[in-house]
DNA sequence: AGAATAAGCTCTGGATCAGAGTAAAAGGAG
DNA sequence: CTCCTTTTACTCTGATCCAGAGCTTATTCT
């Protein structure tokens, strides 16, 4: 339609159940181009009003800006390793259904088939009303919509058969939960928010002022090949001394003289349960990192996710102390606090819901 | 003014004397809203036409969208720890005029003196033409305009006072010869393009679809407090293993044995020419590093600046062959290039100008 | 009940631009 | 040289969007 509704729309997304007037404030708009907008969206079935809350203060009540009950919808699908969900998410990323399962074996070829079959049972509950898919993958999803994910050998699998429609974005599971963590979570409002989410590897995101940095080929946040480790240790990605081999379950099982663990994440959690001297060091090794990315992107906010918080909660001082010192000293006045996702491993479908949204709504209004 | 005005100023910047024709096709707007938008920028003396050459093809000529003779300029102005400078740009990137000086001295008084009086000598001659100022310093600039340069002892510096106008931008001499590599250098549509530019120390900057990323604090780009370093060395930041101090003039110095010497730059530029096989190692550590910033950002390419080009140039083999041993496995079939910057030392003056540029064209349109 | 307050609604006018049709300026064919 | 083709620029009409002013509505406070 035109950049005002869009632009109505995006706040509506944002933070649901919005007053009227205050949308309208917030678009800079005067009360009757709220009208008109407000009734435009209303009419496309894209917006409806319901009743606001008696706020308690004088004046005309005003009424608030819901989600459409015949709108549009969008499909999150993340995929992981050995389980898929799918949720039908409205506007505002509320998700109104959910449909998951698992699949024992890693074949690419049974993932699909599953995924697609849900996907099918779900057209004729909702027909027409799902306009767009966004999906989280375990591995990098080049632009033209190619997955590769080394470690389950899924190797430039075509993901667009999944969704016949124009709509389609699909991603990385930690980029994913940073765009999450930045729209709803933790880091929102930061100027310069880190994401790092640790399981099998390390990855994360940048996101600068709620913009996801998505790399040039997609593969953008993979802090675990940065070489902040041990230039000892080769990792399965060719490269010496990456990050990720000094902080995940395989790095704790090495140091203590332990053969690789086949699940390094539930690996990890044990050992970090059971307060093993090396989870200090893991978190050492995680805060020097922390600092080092801290120091060359400026950000002003660090999330966690997998295991990160659990190494968080339980040698937050370890881990801060190591952080503290590979600051900068200009940093170290008010370091960039490090916290835990909000989301926590709902984060990558709740990212692949905002990144379906964002990317529908221009195509709406 | 609107909307499609800005856009089309900005086309017309960043393509100066594009064709009137393929402006209105890159805007997507008809020829009678062209005619309209044009006529109305020239009448508030922002945008002339020019006769286009012939084309040789048939059809009515085309006219050429050029800067209005009399129409708003910015200054760029760039401080060194040695000297400064001062252009004044005019759409499109072209500088009409420039003033320049050197300071002995590095006392932040003096300097600011200098730079003043030139910007008031300029004043008369342009009048009110000179609509903003972008400024390029050798340090940090915080997003309240404060300049931190610990290396000359500025400490938190107010700038504001270089410049009384609204627009006003100032900003790290890499940032902004990042920038102004991405707009007409050598990064010129790269989707993620990382600039790095050793001089003093190791600085840059990534560049997201032409997008500069300044940092929380407008400290983004200080790689050089990266640990890829020897953690056995001590930053005067204040960390350990700063990628930094391994790859300046200090650095040299250091693995040649000698102290410290009092002006890095000169002295690299001087063991590099010697052809010392201190060079090489630097080279590598130089390549490891960018290899590691190339897996983690999922840049497509890198640019250099400073004394990165004479490494470049003086040992190539051995930068590359330490950046494909730092490359995952994804990124070795095709490697993002390293390139030397094209604008040299120009760079962060033409960034400057860029930014002062890009901050202005929404205010006047 | 009446004043105060906050919000929504209606109407007018201006700005912008799409689209269609027309005019202009060049090269090429005869 | 004249006419035709090609490309671009100009003109005009109508639709859309929205700002601003003024008015109406719904609620709380006194």
């Amino acid at each position: 339609m035109t950049t005002r509704s869009t632009e109505l729309l995006r706040v509506a997304h944002a933070r649901p159940g919005v007053t009227r007037a205050e949308a309208a404030r917030l678009l800079g708009v005067g009360t009757g181009a709220a009208t008109e907008i407000v009734a435009r969206l209303a009419q496309a079935s894209l917006l409806a009003e319901a009743p606001a809350a008696p706020s308690g203060s004088r004046g005309r009540p005003t009424t608030l800006l819901v989600p459409h009950p015949t709108g549009p919808l969008v499909l999150a699908a993340a995929i992981t390793h050995e389980a898929w969900r799918i949720d039908v998410v409205e506007l505002g990323g509320n998700a109104v259904a959910s449909v998951r399962g698992s699949h024992a074996g890693s074949d690419w070829a049974e993932v699909i088939a599953a995924v697609t079959a849900a996907i099918s049972t779900l057209l004729p509950a909702y027909g027409e009303r799902l306009r767009a898919l966004g999906v989280s993958v375990p591995g990098t999803v080049s632009p033209d919509l190619r997955l590769d994910a080394s470690s389950l050998g899924w190797h430039d699998v075509d993901l667009t058969t999944l969704w016949p429609g124009p709509v389609f974005v699909a991603g990385n599971d930690a980029t994913l939960a940073a765009a999450a963590e930045s729209a709803r979570g933790a880091a929102q409002g930061a100027a310069m928010a880190l994401h790092l989410r640790i399981e099998g590897g390390l990855g994360g995101a940048v996101v600068d002022h709620g913009r996801v940095l998505m790399g040039a080929r997609g593969a953008g946040g993979e802090f675990g090949h940065m070489p902040f480790g041990d230039p000892a240790i080769i990792c399965p990605c060719g490269a010496r001394g990456c990050w990720g081999t000094a902080v995940d379950g395989t790095a704790m099982a090495r140091r203590l003289g332990k053969p690789a663990p086949p699940d390094p994440v539930t690996y990890a959690r044990r050992i970090i349960a059971a307060g093993s001297p090396v989870v200090a060091e893991v978190a050492a090794a995680l805060g020097r990192g922390i600092a080092g990315l801290v120091n060359g992107l400026d950000a002003d906010l660090v999330t966690l996710g997998g295991i990160g918080v659990d190494l968080l909660a339980a040698v937050p001082g370890e881990l801060d102390a190591a952080y503290q010192a590979g600051l900068m000293k200009v940093h170290r006045a008010s370091p960039p606090p490090i916290r835990p996702a909000a989301l926590g491993d709902d984060g990558p479908i709740a990212g692949a819901g905002e990144e379906a949204w964002s990317r529908l709504l221009p195509e709406l209004a």
